[in-house]
DNA sequence: GCTGTTGTTCGACGTTAGTCGAACAACGGT
DNA sequence: ACCGTTGTTCGACTAACGTCGAACAACAGC
Protein backbone atom coordinates (compact mmCIF):
# COMPACT_ATOMS: atom_id res chain seq x y z
CA UNK A 1 0.00 0.00 0.00
CA UNK A 2 1.63 3.21 -1.17
CA UNK A 3 1.55 5.98 1.19
CA UNK A 4 0.98 8.72 -0.77
CA UNK A 5 3.27 11.72 0.82
CA UNK A 6 4.06 13.98 -1.80
CA UNK A 7 7.19 16.68 -1.11
CA UNK A 8 6.18 19.98 0.97
CA UNK A 9 7.28 22.10 -2.36
CA UNK A 10 4.65 20.75 -4.71
CA UNK A 11 1.93 21.47 -2.41
CA UNK A 12 0.47 24.68 -2.86
CA UNK A 13 0.47 26.71 -0.01
CA UNK A 14 -3.60 27.08 -0.42
CA UNK A 15 -3.81 23.59 0.34
CA UNK A 16 -1.32 23.42 3.42
CA UNK A 17 -3.35 26.05 4.98
CA UNK A 18 -6.94 24.33 4.21
CA UNK A 19 -5.33 21.40 5.82
CA UNK A 20 -4.44 23.52 8.67
CA UNK A 21 -8.03 24.89 8.88
CA UNK A 22 -10.34 22.34 10.49
CA UNK A 23 -10.78 21.88 13.65
CA UNK A 24 -10.25 17.65 14.48
CA UNK A 25 -7.32 18.40 12.03
CA UNK A 26 -5.66 21.08 14.28
CA UNK A 27 -6.27 19.47 17.04
CA UNK A 28 -4.21 16.14 15.71
CA UNK A 29 -1.44 18.80 14.74
CA UNK A 30 -1.56 19.89 18.09
CA UNK A 31 -0.60 16.49 19.58
CA UNK A 32 2.08 15.74 16.78
CA UNK A 33 3.84 18.82 18.13
CA UNK A 34 4.60 17.13 21.48
CA UNK A 35 7.02 15.10 19.53
CA UNK A 36 6.95 11.62 18.59
CA UNK A 37 4.93 9.09 16.55
CA UNK A 38 1.57 8.44 17.81
CA UNK A 39 -0.72 5.44 16.04
CA UNK A 40 -3.76 6.45 14.47
CA UNK A 41 -6.40 5.13 16.86
CA UNK A 42 -4.57 7.94 19.91
CA UNK A 43 -6.19 10.72 17.95
CA UNK A 44 -10.03 10.58 20.26
CA UNK A 45 -11.66 13.72 19.35
CA UNK A 46 -15.11 12.85 19.17
CA UNK A 47 -15.22 11.66 15.59
CA UNK A 48 -15.79 8.58 13.62
CA UNK A 49 -12.67 6.49 13.20
CA UNK A 50 -13.84 7.15 9.35
CA UNK A 51 -13.79 10.19 9.82
CA UNK A 52 -10.41 10.57 11.40
CA UNK A 53 -8.90 8.11 8.79
CA UNK A 54 -9.98 11.10 6.32
CA UNK A 55 -8.53 13.47 8.22
CA UNK A 56 -5.20 11.99 8.62
CA UNK A 57 -5.18 11.47 4.87
CA UNK A 58 -5.83 14.93 4.41
CA UNK A 59 -2.82 15.92 6.48
CA UNK A 60 -0.48 13.26 4.38
CA UNK A 61 -1.47 14.51 1.45
CA UNK A 62 -0.73 17.91 2.09
CA UNK A 63 2.62 17.17 2.77
CA UNK A 64 2.09 17.51 7.35
CA UNK A 65 2.80 14.27 8.25
CA UNK A 66 4.81 11.23 7.65
CA UNK A 67 3.29 7.53 8.15
CA UNK A 68 5.07 4.47 8.88
CA UNK A 69 3.15 1.44 8.86
CA UNK A 70 3.83 -1.73 11.35
CA UNK A 71 1.88 -4.56 11.79
CA UNK A 72 -1.79 -3.32 11.61
CA UNK A 73 -0.85 0.13 13.08
CA UNK A 74 0.43 2.98 11.83
CA UNK A 75 1.93 5.40 12.97
CA UNK A 76 2.13 9.43 12.17
CA UNK A 77 4.67 12.02 13.14
CA UNK A 78 4.70 15.76 11.90
CA UNK A 79 7.23 16.99 9.35
CA UNK A 80 7.93 19.58 11.68
CA UNK A 81 11.69 20.51 10.31
CA UNK A 82 10.51 20.50 6.76
CA UNK A 83 7.80 22.37 7.56
CA UNK A 84 9.60 24.89 9.44
CA UNK A 85 12.14 25.02 6.51
CA UNK A 86 9.65 25.97 3.66
CA UNK A 87 7.51 27.65 5.70
CA UNK A 88 9.34 29.59 9.05
CA UNK A 89 6.84 30.76 12.01
CA UNK A 90 3.57 29.21 9.89
CA UNK A 91 3.52 26.25 12.50
CA UNK A 92 4.69 27.97 15.76
CA UNK A 93 2.18 30.66 14.80
CA UNK A 94 -0.69 28.25 14.31
CA UNK A 95 0.57 26.21 17.65
CA UNK A 96 0.46 29.00 20.30
CA UNK A 97 -2.98 30.02 20.05
CA UNK A 98 -5.61 29.35 22.17
CA UNK A 99 -6.46 25.37 22.00
CA UNK A 100 -10.38 25.81 21.72
CA UNK A 101 -11.17 28.82 19.49
CA UNK A 102 -11.58 32.35 21.08
CA UNK A 103 -14.88 32.74 21.15
CA UNK A 104 -17.40 29.89 21.50
CA UNK A 105 -17.92 29.24 17.32
CA UNK B 1 -23.24 50.67 6.60
CA UNK B 2 -21.19 49.43 9.76
CA UNK B 3 -18.23 47.51 8.34
CA UNK B 4 -17.79 44.49 10.48
CA UNK B 5 -14.35 44.12 11.37
CA UNK B 6 -13.85 41.85 14.65
CA UNK B 7 -10.86 42.00 16.80
CA UNK B 8 -8.54 39.54 15.46
CA UNK B 9 -8.38 37.52 18.56
CA UNK B 10 -11.65 37.25 18.15
CA UNK B 11 -11.25 35.09 15.55
CA UNK B 12 -10.97 31.53 15.65
CA UNK B 13 -7.59 30.50 14.08
CA UNK B 14 -9.31 28.24 11.93
CA UNK B 15 -11.33 30.91 10.14
CA UNK B 16 -8.15 33.08 9.79
CA UNK B 17 -6.57 29.96 8.00
CA UNK B 18 -9.41 29.57 5.88
CA UNK B 19 -9.11 32.81 4.80
CA UNK B 20 -6.01 32.92 3.57
CA UNK B 21 -6.50 29.30 2.03
CA UNK B 22 -7.69 30.11 -1.27
CA UNK B 23 -6.08 31.40 -4.51
CA UNK B 24 -8.13 34.36 -4.93
CA UNK B 25 -7.80 35.87 -1.52
CA UNK B 26 -4.02 35.21 -1.48
CA UNK B 27 -3.87 37.37 -4.50
CA UNK B 28 -5.40 40.00 -3.02
CA UNK B 29 -3.15 39.05 0.60
CA UNK B 30 -0.27 39.54 -1.07
CA UNK B 31 -0.83 42.42 -3.44
CA UNK B 32 -2.28 43.97 -0.05
CA UNK B 33 1.39 43.14 1.59
CA UNK B 34 3.28 45.60 -0.75
CA UNK B 35 1.36 47.71 1.65
CA UNK B 36 -0.65 50.73 1.75
CA UNK B 37 -4.66 51.15 0.54
CA UNK B 38 -6.29 49.56 -2.70
CA UNK B 39 -10.05 50.35 -3.95
CA UNK B 40 -11.70 46.78 -4.49
CA UNK B 41 -11.68 47.48 -8.11
CA UNK B 42 -7.96 47.46 -8.06
CA UNK B 43 -7.98 43.30 -8.05
CA UNK B 44 -8.72 42.32 -11.07
CA UNK B 45 -8.24 38.32 -10.76
CA UNK B 46 -10.61 36.47 -13.00
CA UNK B 47 -13.35 36.88 -11.45
CA UNK B 48 -16.90 38.67 -11.21
CA UNK B 49 -17.42 41.76 -9.01
CA UNK B 50 -19.75 39.78 -6.61
CA UNK B 51 -17.02 37.09 -6.23
CA UNK B 52 -14.69 40.30 -5.29
CA UNK B 53 -16.86 41.62 -3.10
CA UNK B 54 -17.30 38.11 -1.64
CA UNK B 55 -13.73 37.42 -0.99
CA UNK B 56 -12.81 40.55 0.17
CA UNK B 57 -15.47 40.48 2.78
CA UNK B 58 -14.41 36.74 4.08
CA UNK B 59 -10.81 38.59 4.52
CA UNK B 60 -12.03 41.50 6.21
CA UNK B 61 -14.47 39.26 8.90
CA UNK B 62 -11.35 37.07 9.27
CA UNK B 63 -9.49 39.87 10.51
CA UNK B 64 -7.31 40.42 8.01
CA UNK B 65 -8.03 43.19 6.32
CA UNK B 66 -9.61 47.21 7.74
CA UNK B 67 -11.48 49.12 5.32
CA UNK B 68 -11.83 52.50 4.71
CA UNK B 69 -15.23 53.81 3.15
CA UNK B 70 -14.49 57.45 0.88
CA UNK B 71 -17.51 58.14 -1.64
CA UNK B 72 -18.37 55.36 -4.14
CA UNK B 73 -14.86 53.76 -2.87
CA UNK B 74 -14.10 51.50 -0.89
CA UNK B 75 -10.14 51.74 0.32
CA UNK B 76 -8.93 47.85 1.68
CA UNK B 77 -5.63 47.50 3.93
CA UNK B 78 -4.03 44.78 5.83
CA UNK B 79 -3.70 44.72 9.08
CA UNK B 80 -0.26 43.90 9.03
CA UNK B 81 1.26 44.51 12.30
CA UNK B 82 -2.01 43.19 14.58
CA UNK B 83 -1.55 39.64 12.34
CA UNK B 84 1.88 39.89 12.80
CA UNK B 85 1.96 40.52 16.31
CA UNK B 86 -0.46 38.11 17.27
CA UNK B 87 0.82 35.31 14.57
CA UNK B 88 4.43 36.05 14.14
CA UNK B 89 5.89 34.49 10.78
CA UNK B 90 2.42 33.68 9.62
CA UNK B 91 2.28 36.13 6.88
CA UNK B 92 5.62 36.24 6.40
CA UNK B 93 5.37 32.34 5.33
CA UNK B 94 2.87 32.39 3.53
CA UNK B 95 3.55 35.24 1.40
CA UNK B 96 7.17 34.39 0.75
CA UNK B 97 6.29 31.62 -0.98
CA UNK B 98 5.97 31.36 -5.26
CA UNK B 99 3.06 33.33 -6.22
CA UNK B 100 1.27 30.87 -8.56
CA UNK B 101 1.02 27.21 -7.34
CA UNK B 102 3.96 25.09 -7.50
CA UNK B 103 2.54 22.12 -9.20
CA UNK B 104 0.10 23.55 -11.63
CA UNK B 105 -3.32 23.26 -9.78
C1' DG C 1 -7.99 -21.44 10.39
C1' DC C 2 -10.84 -18.37 13.39
C1' DT C 3 -11.26 -14.11 15.90
C1' DG C 4 -10.21 -9.53 17.29
C1' DT C 5 -7.77 -5.29 16.41
C1' DT C 6 -6.54 -1.46 13.50
C1' DG C 7 -7.28 1.33 9.60
C1' DT C 8 -8.97 2.32 4.95
C1' DT C 9 -12.50 2.67 1.41
C1' DC C 10 -17.14 3.17 -0.23
C1' DG C 11 -21.45 5.22 -0.84
C1' DA C 12 -24.61 8.49 1.08
C1' DC C 13 -26.10 12.60 3.25
C1' DG C 14 -26.24 17.46 4.68
C1' DT C 15 -23.59 21.71 4.86
C1' DT C 16 -20.65 25.03 3.36
C1' DA C 17 -18.02 27.60 -0.08
C1' DG C 18 -17.01 29.72 -4.62
C1' DT C 19 -19.04 31.40 -8.61
C1' DC C 20 -22.13 34.14 -11.48
C1' DG C 21 -25.75 37.51 -13.36
C1' DA C 22 -29.03 40.68 -12.07
C1' DA C 23 -30.88 43.91 -9.08
C1' DC C 24 -29.99 47.34 -5.85
C1' DA C 25 -27.73 51.34 -3.20
C1' DA C 26 -24.75 55.29 -2.69
C1' DC C 27 -22.21 58.67 -4.37
C1' DG C 28 -20.04 62.18 -7.96
C1' DG C 29 -20.38 64.95 -12.07
C1' DT C 30 -22.37 67.44 -15.24
C1' DA D 1 -32.48 65.54 -12.15
C1' DC D 2 -30.05 62.25 -14.78
C1' DC D 3 -26.05 59.21 -15.77
C1' DG D 4 -22.10 56.52 -14.88
C1' DT D 5 -19.12 54.49 -11.53
C1' DT D 6 -18.30 51.57 -7.59
C1' DG D 7 -19.60 48.05 -4.54
C1' DT D 8 -22.90 45.12 -2.09
C1' DT D 9 -26.69 41.87 -1.81
C1' DC D 10 -29.67 38.32 -3.49
C1' DG D 11 -30.93 34.01 -5.28
C1' DA D 12 -29.29 30.08 -7.81
C1' DC D 13 -26.15 26.54 -9.12
C1' DT D 14 -22.27 23.45 -8.63
C1' DA D 15 -18.41 21.55 -6.43
C1' DA D 16 -16.12 20.40 -2.43
C1' DC D 17 -16.04 19.14 2.38
C1' DG D 18 -17.01 16.85 6.92
C1' DT D 19 -19.48 13.29 8.70
C1' DC D 20 -21.20 8.63 9.36
C1' DG D 21 -22.13 3.42 9.16
C1' DA D 22 -21.01 -0.56 6.84
C1' DA D 23 -18.04 -3.28 4.30
C1' DC D 24 -13.48 -4.53 3.48
C1' DA D 25 -8.26 -5.53 4.04
C1' DA D 26 -4.21 -6.69 6.67
C1' DC D 27 -2.14 -8.31 10.37
C1' DA D 28 -1.44 -10.64 15.28
C1' DG D 29 -2.53 -14.27 18.53
C1' DC D 30 -4.31 -18.05 19.87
Amino acid sequence: MELHEPELREVPVTAVLAALADDVRLQIVRTLAEGGEYACGTFEFGVSKATRSHHLKVLREAGLTRTRVAGTSRYVRLRRDELDRLYPGLLDAVLTTPATAPTGR
